[in-house]
RNA sequence: GGGUUGUUAGCUCAGUUGGUUAGAGCGCUGUCUUCACACGGCAGAGGUCACUAGUUCGAAUCUAGUACAACCCACCA
């Protein structure tokens, strides 16, 4: 026997801990695949034969949840899969660490604020600052000094993420780690200005634009959200110049009064129509204004005549356009009124002198203020105008949305500032083309991309008023006076990038020029943190600086992220590869849903209701977490629920019992020769083709259920319990026998580790260790290949293909026979008699060894019967009465 | 106001193209431990598949509508 056939390896049992976390499984493998390079990118393959993942780099604001470990560990599933089917993974990481968040959390960590005026020290450090710190005024610090407490704390965030990360066993490639910060990726975003630039898809301008007073910066369309907001719509009535006709508008801002420069109405409404052409007083400032009509003006809404103010909403600023309205800008960058003089240098108004004053009560007060006094003011008599009372009802309480920054905590404001704009709404057609040639997982959610494509109103704001961002890669030359050029910006060129205008001359010129008369000026704004993130799978190829490894990974396989940023990350991702390359940046979106707490509210940090991950992965080992990540469809929101991490660490440590059997078998290597080893192989060969479509079709929880449901029911509850006494077997005469139980047991155990391996990365590694490694010359089983046909090819199928089956569900009668008669699974038998239909007893037979072995039983009858059999079986037999100890 | 998705056992969820008596796990109840595993086995109870109408021999599944929930979008007078 010894000549022919090559004795297994076993491992022993006994050396084995009850549990397996008892092995530490965590530490020991994290270091071998770090050691091994498991997950390391190959770059001399080519681009067919590399799957690329467009890694979304998480805000590191020291902040995890479990929302992190649920979406990123599905972009680990399918990542794994594909390894496993042969594919050369590249795996990134990056931090996106630039933008406001960063700030924030800087000027609260440290207790200190940005003052781009003041100079630089060099070592100028701080820790985290106490309580008795934070009573103070925050320290004010350079622009540099900010930015470089920013990278501080960035670097320590970036650690403990990294550190889960690695913990739950995401297989990253840690070599391709970035930072959306570093000299890299600001770069490739300053690379991706100069060719829009070039392509002439950037312009700047002055025109209003939505304005954040607190972070005083501008933001875009995307960043805005509307919030239900408690208004008061006040009726003001307003005179007709040269005229005793009076008429009354409803405005929920008052404050804007002093901006009125127009007055409109529809062009068919009968109340008003006789006064287009003529000219408007606004009460207590005095100021003519044209009364035009304009279509747009809902004749039920209000009192159906509007004030237009140098700006309200957008609509100002359409009819400001149109009608070439006055511009007076009323509210201030920081959000108060400016001083402003009326009289001959100053705004037009037919009582200067009593405008004056009033303006004086209302000048310097934020909007909420001024919005109290003047309401005030309106509802007085006013001696300086005839005793005239503007307003004279109450304000009506109304519901309306109002804009704000998500971030922020005051409406925005519509200010003409200075701003760059990249080109899109030229480009909906193409970006919606571009959307459909990608495939999005669930489809549905390309209605979202679509819908927002749909409703663009604006060119993409890209500069931000900020200081943690990358800069614009702009200077502007300075006339004489000293007054910049802005019609013809400086740009680098592409080798002296990554620049700061802000420290570093353009091509030329000398700092000493810096702010002088015909010197130079370097632009202070920022980039949108998303136009350096639309750039992820750029700054992963190194578009523009390396064009080899750009075309093996660009455009990426897939692009994982969650939901509520569709409208920036992937819009603005798939714009800038529209608007470069004209291609799409990825040929998947897989969107995750949101972890919902039991009150099926989103968990989230402004929520309050986050649940820190590091106890999960303590009590159920990552795992078990993963588990219960991979159970939930893509797209779909999950309720947390704890006892799904239970049942993944329960399928833990059955797998690793079951192993500890499969692999603790001595024996020889046999063919698989019996009818019931066959028939389990041709399961085992159904479920890896079911397996293995789900997997295909970006259905990982599928492929984990249906995989789940055959290792218990298939396999360790029936299988291994029919086969069990044939393989415990160590006679030689009968090596054949045990040989052939051995060899699909540990078929079974290699191709179902194999596929829960992408779900259970540490377990399945452990397990694939003890044998499998060595007998398939694969130290990784994630390396290791994906099952397929081939691995059955060498196996006979079995003559009735049923015989499995109903072998299993005979085992099972038996159990329940045991089980209704209070006896143990155990229980020894002295006789049994299984009735089944003559089909069934027929294949029965043809498993009867194994049958009777795993009932234990001294005798078994099988006997064929007409019957009509509720269960398919009818049983009977005596038990042998174990003796009491 | 427009749109998307969902509503199946106490809980978390499956249910592929309409086809016997609607499934799983958890929880609950009962029962069973020498021989991989009590973090186990076996069994049991538990559902008018949100509601209404329609199509069909037949509907959890298709159509229309209603209710509820979550989310996305919309020019704030």
């Amino acid at each position: 026997m010894e000549d022919t056939h090559k004795k297994l390896k076993v491992i022993d049992v006994q050396s084995l801990p009850k549990h397996f976390e008892k092995i530490n499984p965590e530490a020991k493998w994290r270091k071998f695949w770090a050691e091994n390079g498991t997950y390391d990118y190959d770059p001399s393959v080519g681009r067919e034969d590399t799957f690329v993942v467009d890694t979304p780099p998480p805000t590191v604001s020291g902040s995890l949840h479990l929302g992190h470990i649920f979406s990123y560990s599905h972009t680990d599933f399918f990542t794994r899969y594909q390894r496993m089917t042969g594919k050369n993974i590249f795996y990134p990481m990056g931090w996106d660490d630039n933008g406001l968040p960063t700030e924030r959390r800087v000027q609260n960590y440290f207790h200190v604020r940005c003052d781009p005026t003041i100079p630089y020290e060099p070592g100028l450090d701080f820790e985290r600052a106490s309580a008795k710190i934070k009573k103070k005024h925050p320290r004010l610090v350079s622009r540099k000094n900010f930015i470089e407490l920013c990278n501080k704390l960035t670097h320590e965030d970036e650690k403990v993420f990294k550190e889960l990360w690695q913990r739950l066993g995401l297989s990253v490639d840690w070599e391709q780690e970035y930072a959306t910060i570093n000299d890299h990726s600001r770069k490739i975003a300053q690379l991706s200005f100069l060719d829009l630039f070039e392509k002439g898809k950037i312009y700047a301008s002055s025109l209003p634009i939505m304005w954040d007073v607190d972070f005083q910066t501008s933001v875009a369309q995307a960043e805005v959200e509307d919030r239900d907001n408690t208004g008061h719509l006040l009726k003001v009535t307003f005179m007709v110049q040269d005229s005793d006709e009076r008429f009354t508008i409803a405005t929920t801002r008052p404050e804007l009064l002093p901006a009125c420069v127009g007055v409109t109405c529809h062009p068919d409404d009968a109340r008003y129509q006789h006064l287009i052409g003529q000219h408007a007083v606004t009460p207590l400032f005095g100021v003519p204004v044209p009364i035009f009509p304009s279509p747009e003006v809902d004749p039920e809404k209000g009192t159906g005549i509007v004030m237009v103010c140098t700006f309200g909403d957008t609509t100002d600023v359409e009819w400001w356009r149109r009608e070439g309205l006055a511009l007076r800008t009323l509210i201030g960058l920081n959000g108060r009124l400016k001083s402003v003089t009326y009289g001959e240098e100053g705004w037009e108004s037919l009582h200067p002198a009593a405008a004056n004053a009033l303006y004086t009560e209302v000048a310097g007060k934020n909007v909420k203020q001024a919005k109290k006094r003047m309401t005030e003011l309106l509802q007085t008599e006013n001696p300086a105008w005839q005793g005239y009372l503007a307003s004279t009802e109450e304000p009506e309480v109304t519901e309306r949305k109002v804009k704000f920054y998500e971030k922020g905590d005051r409406p925005l404001e519509l200010i003409p500032t200075r701003q760059w704009f990249v080109r899109l709404l030229q480009h909906k057609e193409d970006l919606l083309e571009k959307a459909a040639a990608i495939q999005w997982h669930p489809s549905h959610m390309r209605t979202r991309m679509d819908n927002w494509t749909n409703g663009l109103l604006y060119d993409w704001n890209i500069s931000r008023q900020r200081y943690f961002g990358v800069p614009l890669p702009v200077w502007y030359r300075l006339d004489a006076e000293g007054n910049p050029d802005l019609d013809h910006p400086i740009l680098p060129t592409p080798d002296q990038l990554p620049v700061d205008p802000m420290a570093d001359p353009p091509t030329g010129y000398t700092n000493e020029q810096r702010n002088q008369p015909n010197g130079f000026r370097g632009e202070t704004d920022v980039f949108d943190t998303w136009f350096t993130s639309s750039m992820t799978p750029q700054i992963s190829s190194q578009w523009g600086i390396d064009s080899d490894r750009h075309a093996n990974i660009f455009p990426a396989d897939v692009r994982p992220q969650s939901h509520e940023i569709i409208r920036t990350w992937a819009f603005y991702t798939i714009a800038k590869s529209l608007l470069h390359e004209d291609i799409v940046p990825w040929h998947h979106v897989l969107i995750s849903g949101w972890i919902l707490d039991p009150d099926r509210k989103k968990m989230s940090k402004s929520t309050g209701n986050v649940i820190t991950p590091e106890q999960y992965l303590d009590k159920f080992m990552p795992d078990g977490v993963r588990y219960w990540s991979a159970r939930a469809k893509l797209g779909v929101d999950t309720i947390f629920d704890e006892g799904i991490m239970k049942i993944g660490r329960k399928l833990v440590t059955k797998l690793y019992n079951a192993g500890k059997f499969v692999y603790s078998q001595a024996g020889w290597e046999a063919p698989v020769t019996h009818e019931i080893d066959r028939g389990f192989l041709a399961e085992l060969h159904k479920l890896v083709a079911t397996a293995t479509a789900r997997f295909k079709d970006y259905d990982h929880a599928h492929a984990l259920s249906e995989t789940e449901t055959f290792f218990w029911n298939n396999f360790t509850d029936s299988y291994l319990e029919l086969v069990k006494k044939r393989a415990l077997d160590t006679d030689p005469a009968t090596a054949s026998d045990s040989g052939s139980a051995i060899a699909a047991l540990r078929m079974g155990m290699s191709v179902l580790l194999r596929l829960f391996a992408p779900f259970l990365p540490y377990i399945t590694e452990e397990l694939w260790s003890w044998i499998a490694a060595e007998a398939s010359g694969q130290p990784s089983i994630h390396r290791a290949p994906w099952p397929s046909t081939g691995d059955f090819a060498a196996h006979t199928t079995p003559e009735d293909p049923e015989s499995f089956n109903s072998a299993v569900a005979a085992l099972g009668a038996i159990h329940k026979f045991k089980a209704d008669n209070n006896q143990s699974v155990g229980t020894f038998m002295s006789a049994l008699t299984i009735e089944a239909s003559a089909e069934v007893i027929a294949r029965l037979e043809r498993c009867r060894t194994d049958l009777q072995n795993a009932a234990r039983a001294q005798q078994l009858q099988l006997t064929a019967t007409a019957d009509e059999l509720e269960s398919g079986f009818r049983v009977a037999g005596a038990f042998i009465e174990r003796e009491k100890k």
